[in-house]
DNA sequence: CTAGACTTATG
DNA sequence: ATAAGTCTA
């Protein structure tokens, strides 16, 4: 007698229908699928800009999902309880789900598993977030990649499945169970700047995301390779804050590039590149989940960062008021659109960890609460490199010179002007939205002098230097 | 064991 | 020109 028992699909960050191997073999199984998203702890443990982020795009899979004539169970709480009771109510014998890396999800999913297969459900996990699993990945002497080239020399020639279609028909229960109203959970409502103004520079769900991706490849990874470093041009794929909730695969991504390639679009190589970055970081928080709480080389513990979040130095870097131009324009760009260039996120990070000597989890906690792209493994990854504490050879290279990287990098002046209003006669639009983005308490006015630095470029490299010198290990 | 390499840099 | 150090083959 076949099994025709419901299948709960538990949504995390895979929040698509296309190339989603969980869904396409829940589909083929003959049985009803119910799919599931569950407002939990580790839901609740995020930053307020992610929340709301991820708050867009749970209303996009359950809009896709109710066009596929299924839908979207939304309930709050523990996930195990909040399993079981579906379980108990649907009759469910199965709960499938994507897999993740990061500590806080591998401990809850790892208890999830081992809880409901006690209670004889077939509890199971699927690839999906990541093109290469991170216990597939070795060096020839059998450890994992801590440094990034090596890596992607390992990895570039890989054969990577095919893309899987969005499945025909999504088989629903004869009864749906009970859901929550995503709007009374009021997701990322705690956000203390303008919702309106974030939510203008948000491209959310599925469908958005396809075409970013086709718009990319069309009309812009031609010139990747180098508009991609250049912050006040329109260069990169923008596709972080989709992939970070998995709107869109990397499969695609990846399959997108290669075409790109072979289409004779060369620099389409270094935006593979940036894939296999955002898997490298996955692999080290596999690997190494400590790399989002402590210095990923221990030996750095002995390093005298300032560990004073509330410091009036720490708040002018958050506020972008530093008096540097180059980390204000960007953390302006954070607070308005919720994301940052990547050049502007290594300038800011370099400033903050090396002239104002800040210990980097005091910017990784704020880009935490900022992002709506967060991603708990490029995150943790991206700031310990900045800091020097994580695993990449000869950090000592890395203080970044903010005067001169904004010559370099920002010739024309546009990425200045795009967020930065004081001293300008017409400031551009967006450089007047940070003002309504931001806290009243910040008590910051369009019309205000801009500041003088706090510390300025040579005076903060040589503190840097001088305590890198000092370090004693 | 040792040579060669190491994302985005600085002066 | 440089290299305060570490990883990979």
């Amino acid at each position: 007698m076949t099994d025709t028992s419901p299948l709960i699909l538990w949504f995390r960050r895979d929040l698509r229908l296309g190339d989603h191997p969980a869904l396409t073999e829940a589909c083929a199984a003959g049985r009803p699928v119910i799919p599931v998203f569950i407002h939990d702890q580790v839901v609740a443990g995020q930053g307020a800009a992610p929340r709301f982020r991820l708050g867009l795009s749970v209303a996009a899979l359950r809009d896709s999902l109710k066009g596929k004539s299924s839908g979207l169970t939304l309930r709050k709480g523990d996930a195990l309880e909040v399993l079981r009771a579906l379980v108990k109510e649907t009759g469910a014998t199965a709960v499938w789900w994507s897999r993740l890396y990061d500590p806080d999800a591998k401990a809850r999913d790892t208890a999830v598993k081992a809880a409901l297969k006690g209670d004889g459900i077939d509890a199971r996990s699927f690839a999906g977030h990541l093109l290469f699993e991170p216990w597939d990945v070795e060096t020839k002497t059998g450890g994992f990649y801590k440094v990034y080239t090596p890596m992607w020399k390992a990895v570039r020639d890989t054969d990577i499945r095919a893309t899987l279609p969005v499945p025909g028909k999504i088989p629903a229960p004869d009864t749906w169970p009970a859901s929550d109203n995503l709007d009374d959970w009021r997701m990322g409502a705690d956000m203390r700047r303008g919702h309106d103004v974030v939510l203008s520079h948000c491209t959310m769900g599925e469908a958005a995301a396809t075409s970013r991706l086709g718009a990319f490849i069309a009309h812009r990874v031609a010139d990747y390779a180098t508009a991609r470093d250049l912050p006040g041009v329109d260069g990169t794929s923008g596709l972080s804050e989709n992939l970070t909730y998995g709107e869109i695969s990397p499969h695609a991504c990846w399959h997108a590039g290669q075409r790109a390639l072979h289409d004779g679009k060369g620099e389409a190589e270094v935006f593979l590149k940036e894939l296999v970055w955002r898997e490298f970081a996955y692999h080290l928080v596999h690997h190494t989940p400590r790399i989002v709480s402590g210095n990923w080389k221990e030996d750095w513990d002995a390093f005298p960062w300032n560990t004073d979040a509330r410091r009036k130095e720490v708040q002018a870097w958050q506020q972008g008021r530093t008096g540097i131009r180059f980390v204000d324009a960007a953390m302006r760009e954070l607070q308005v659109t919720g994301r940052m260039h990547n050049r502007g996120r290594m300038i800011v990070a370099s400033y903050l960890t090396k002239h104002l000597m800040t210990d980097w989890k005091i910017g990784l906690d704020w880009f935490a609460e900022q992002l709506i792209d967060w991603d708990p493994a490029s995150n943790a990854m991206g700031w310990q490199w900045a800091a020097g504490s994580g695993p990449d050879a000869a950090p000592y290279f890395r203080v970044f010179n903010p005067v001169t990287q904004l010559e370099k990098f920002d010739k024309g002046g546009a990425y200045g002007k795009a967020w930065l209003a004081e001293e300008y006669a017409k400031p551009s639009g967006t450089a007047l939205q940070f003002y309504d983005a931001i806290p009243l308490q910040w008590n910051m006015s369009p019309d205000d002098a801009y500041p003088d630095p706090i510390v300025s470029a040579e005076d903060g490299r040589k503190a840097a230097l001088d305590a890198y010198e000092k370090r004693g290990f």
